[in-house]
DNA sequence: TACCTATTCAATAAAATACTTGAATAGATA
DNA sequence: TATCTATTCAAGTATTTTATTGAATAGGTA
């Protein structure tokens, strides 16, 4: 093989991964795949995707060795390849938002609705529930929480945060988390609650490795 | 903003990173603009692309802000915009090798000349030089070694390798580097200093973040 | 067996991207 | 001022990517 050979050979099979993680909509997918396995399906359903188009990014992204998928009864289930994959979302919003700074700056005004949702910190978070003035909720799907959640949030799906809400401790302050920072679920279910006289927070961010230091369990997705 | 709006806005934005990464002429450019500062000139010779051509990746590259650019004299000279497209590079390559292993097969053939050379990892060869058993020799441009370099490594460029035969150790083993994993000059290099009866042997990667841990003096890139 | 569901395939038209060529610009140098 | 050099711009063509549609497949289920 020549030294160009070589050289193509090389580049062509890194940018198969950035070029599978270019469109909007292959990312987006990738983005809901970080939170558990998914069928296509649910998928084309969360993104608005027609079944078609989201089935032919998904084979995009298997080619390029970003999800993989395995079959249970008749339904196709799809996930992410590697940890790695997760890393390079993160990375790659991270990057984003500090290069583009009006990015944070909408992304602010969008999740704390104008600053009617107040913001808290992981760390602050952990503090908080730690001491027992805060419990944490997530208000994902089910399946989501199951697949994997930080210690000690219980799973309240933003759908069913109504029926759920005598559950919730008066007095303590409640700390909602979904997706990541661009997920608007949490702020939803601040604003829902806050309304009803919850003191309510929405955390900074979503159930990423950096945030996750526990071992994870295979049963159940329980973090111990 | 709406939510379909957000999300289009946050997903744009997210993925103008990776569409300028896509293009395996703007990652290589990437790649060599990670050795440090360049002019457009000089990357379109080592990139073997037109003048123009390059200019336009580079202006993709500056729109996606993964490169600045600042005016010295007559001469454009790009760079890196943050250090942190360094890592994103370092992370998709390391996700290909790991995602298509015939890449880390042809890769190990290429740069190992089929065994003829040795490879040493970077662990090995800080304690090989610092118990003074071995030398070791930076083969990249002297530019590329100004900007930055591994500690008590010393600036052979490849070029210059047989003029300055006479400066190395007889006794010692050398230890060849250049732009990394993929890059054949620290392969030449070996080759070259085996054939003169030299116990040389080329390292695993080049000069990354997490290779070198010590501050960087700006002035001259000495490593301390 | 026939039927139903989830998923993939295939064909198309529309849109975006790549590389080439030759001209234009803007600073230095003579 | 005229000239040279490095870089960018603009236009054109070829290629690749995208979303849509409707048909095909392949496992379950009745």
């Amino acid at each position: 093989m020549e030294a160009r050979e070589f050289k193509n050979f090389a580049y062509g099979h890194f940018t198969k991964i950035s070029k599978a993680l270019s469109s909007p909509g292959r990312f987006e997918l990738l983005d809901y795949l970080a939170q558990g396995p998914k069928t296509v399906e649910r998928l084309a359903k969360e993104t608005h995707m027609s079944v078609a188009n989201t089935s032919q990014h998904l084979q995009a992204l298997r080619e390029a060795r970003l999800v993989a998928s395995s079959k249970v009864k008749n339904h196709h289930y799809y996930e992410l390849a590697d940890n790695e994959v997760a890393e390079l979302l993160q990375l790659t919003k991270r990057l984003a938002e500090r290069q583009f700074p009006d990015m944070g700056e909408v992304r602010t005004m969008e999740t704390t609705a104008g600053g009617s949702v107040p913001v808290m910190s992981s760390a602050e978070a952990l503090e908080e529930v730690a001491s027992g003035r805060a419990v944490l909720i997530d208000v994902r799907a089910e399946d989501e929480y199951a697949s994997r959640h930080l210690t000690d949030a219980v799973s309240i799906p933003l759908a069913q945060l109504e029926e759920n809400l005598e559950h919730l401790p008066i007095g303590k302050k409640v700390i909602a988390y979904c997706r990541g920072a661009y997920c608007l679920y949490a702020s939803d279910a601040v604003r829902f609650l806050r309304e009803r006289g919850f003191e309510a927070y929405r955390l900074d961010e979503g159930p990423t490795d950096s945030s996750i230091s526990q071992e994870i369990d295979a049963d159940d997705g329980e973090i111990r």
